[in-house]
DNA sequence: CTTAGCACTCAACGGGCGAGACTGCTAACA
DNA sequence: TGTTAGCAGTCTCGCCCGTTGAGTGCTAAG
């Protein structure tokens, strides 16, 4: 809902939609309020700055633009933003293939690598902030490994369709030889095997329920044991961010510093952005979030420009976060272009 | 060798220590110049102002101390703060054991939860970034494992003695039973369990030298598996940072910008803290780096707080890295306690 | 509806001034 | 010789204030 303010915009007409266009581009290029008698010359409009100055007005009252103080230009709010990329996505044309791109994301083979290499890819391009995320519920398991370390410890490895791997080292109390472990994982691995991590996870508390006496106690345990395992691995779902020096960028000035210490904040803890990723998720496609129509009061000057992609089964989310005051046209082309090339990498 | 400048510098009497030292002390606690009647009240010198500003302006000639401008307090320098840390050093107490820092360590069971929990331990205690090191190349073989994935690609976990576990898959062209692959694993294992991982990756690389013709193929294919897993291992070193929201108390000064934007590359590519870090490996017990005795230029309004741990066998690094401005006293104590938990911790 | 013109507003800049904080220096003193 | 009181000097900081210039809103004419 937040990124769709039309319910009480009125229709803009044409002339005054090129202006504030043109002044929503020139600020973000320099970031300086823009005059009436700039966008009278540059604004694509053959009018006189007064017209514009009127036009101006006009659009202030309805909250597009706003003046920092009186006499001085206009900036554009953040409806005003939203105008702007509306139009540009509105406007953009299908990402076009960047074979180059495609070619650096497949550098690693695991999902977890070329996460790793989108969101790196994204700050390069951007000059931002970028994240890459994929929802490890949709794994599907390939196989399971039990491995005896010592006496008292067992290590899991969850192995998933898609060549990723987790481990996790588990208490595991009683004797057990190595072939009886192997015996049980493979029944696991066939009993569950292509099955998602999550449905597996709820079959086997289940199974743990009902059948608690029909099996052998060995067996038993080490149910309990894929369950833990299965509960507690880490990696659940995979965020990688990168570009955390481009926010020294952001300036310096004090009221910018609450948001610095949340963007830091969630750059550490990966959780906070993955929750707040997970919310745009069911949003197919392109989705842009301009400053206040963010969640938190921290991060209102930043924008969030994000796409999900996919190859049908997998889905993961791609973006990048930087100032509301960003060149969008160009976040839209990165975003659009490595969503691209990691759905393709993932499809094959 | 940077820090013990004590080469050129001429003994200091001790009242002269006692103003310096209460400078500091004042400085740290209150960011602000220290001028000579403060110290003539609280410097602990039953002395006037006039007979301060005189040992002022000989400690300013010795390089100890400076002022903003004319007429404003002294500061201290590097040096000053050298000598400063010098003699908490010297009469430090040996850290008492701290059941509940211990106690959170203890949390996870493995190395890299352990090293996670103790650089939080770090930042709590000080509010400064912390982090903790262990190299990887000192791990022990517990065992190593193949798994076979699909045709063309195998798992290769490898355990250490201490219960870490890595795992690469990597291609595997070719025919291979599980059961041959378990056996390669199993004498692979028996062959150089208890052996640290580089010392493995040496005698694999000779032994495939050595005797490339003499095994059967599979063999061969198995030893190269495992040279190039041991190899490309990734966490060969782990590094854990964080506190990354405290840099935001830095300050947001126009010349703090790149050490902000230096700290920031630090945390995301935590290699380069880990090449920081190794320098100082060498130097056993408490090291503390002060601003211009850094390496990085981008560095010198930092300082750096570590110490090694160890039970023996294991070493790491655990520390703190704060403005130069901080309160020093504290740093060490929380430093020396959290290392010392950590060398309890790894001990059992 | 557009435009030229005009009066008005306000941030930014810079100089000047007074207050205040400390210092360095000097001369007297133990 | 080391310490101290006193004093003059220096520099920052905050303040006021006038000037400048950019840019606006308004009005009246086209």
């Amino acid at each position: 809902m937040p990124h769709s303010p039309r319910y009480a915009a009125p229709e803009l007409s044409d002339r005054v939609l090129r202006l504030l266009g043109a002044l929503v581009r020139e600020y973000i290029e320099h970031g300086e309020p823009v005059s009436s008698q700039w966008l009278a010359g540059h604004g694509g409009c053959a009018v006189s700055s007064a017209t514009v100055r009127n036009v101006l007005a006009r659009l202030e009252e309805q909250g597009y633009v706003k003046q920092p103080h009186t006499s001085a230009g206009r900036v554009p709010t953040d409806l005003g933003y939203r105008q702007y990329v509306d139009g540009l996505v509105q406007g953009r044309r299908p990402s076009r293939s960047a074979p180059e791109v495609e070619a650096r994301l497949r550098q690693g083979g695991t999902v977890p690598e070329v996460l790793a290499h989108a969101s790196h890819e994204l700050t390069r391009q951007t000059q931002h902030v970028g994240f890459a995320w994929a929802p490890a519920a949709e794994r599907l398991l390939q196989r399971i490994e039990f491995v005896p370390l010592d006496a008292g410890r067992v290590l899991v490895v969850v192995v998933a369709m898609n060549g990723e791997v987790a481990h996790k080292v588990v208490p595991f109390a009683g004797p057990a030889t190595r072939e009886q472990l192997i015996e049980a994982a493979n029944y696991l691995t066939a009993q569950y095997g292509a099955l998602s991590l999550t449905d597996i996870r709820a079959r086997l508390l289940e199974e743990m329920q009902a059948e608690r006496a029909l099996y052998d106690e060995l067996f038993a345990r080490t149910l309990a044991l894929a369950q833990e395992t299965l509960a507690s691995l880490p990696g659940e779902s995979h965020v990688f961010v990168s570009g955390a020096p481009t926010i020294a960028d952001l300036g310096l000035s004090p009221e910018a510093l609450p948001t610095l210490r949340a963007l830091l904040a969630m750059l550490e803890e990966k959780d906070r952005l993955s929750r707040l990723l997970t919310a745009y998720l069911e949003d197919s496609g392109l989705t842009i979030v301009i400053g206040t129509e963010h969640l938190s009061p921290d991060l209102q000057s930043l924008s969030l420009v994000l796409t999900t992609c996919s190859d049908g089964a997998r889905i993961g989310i791609v973006g990048i976060l930087g100032p509301t005051r960003m060149r969008y046209s160009r976040a839209i082309a990165a975003v659009d272009s490595v969503s691209h090339a990691m759905s393709r990498v993932f499809a094959s």
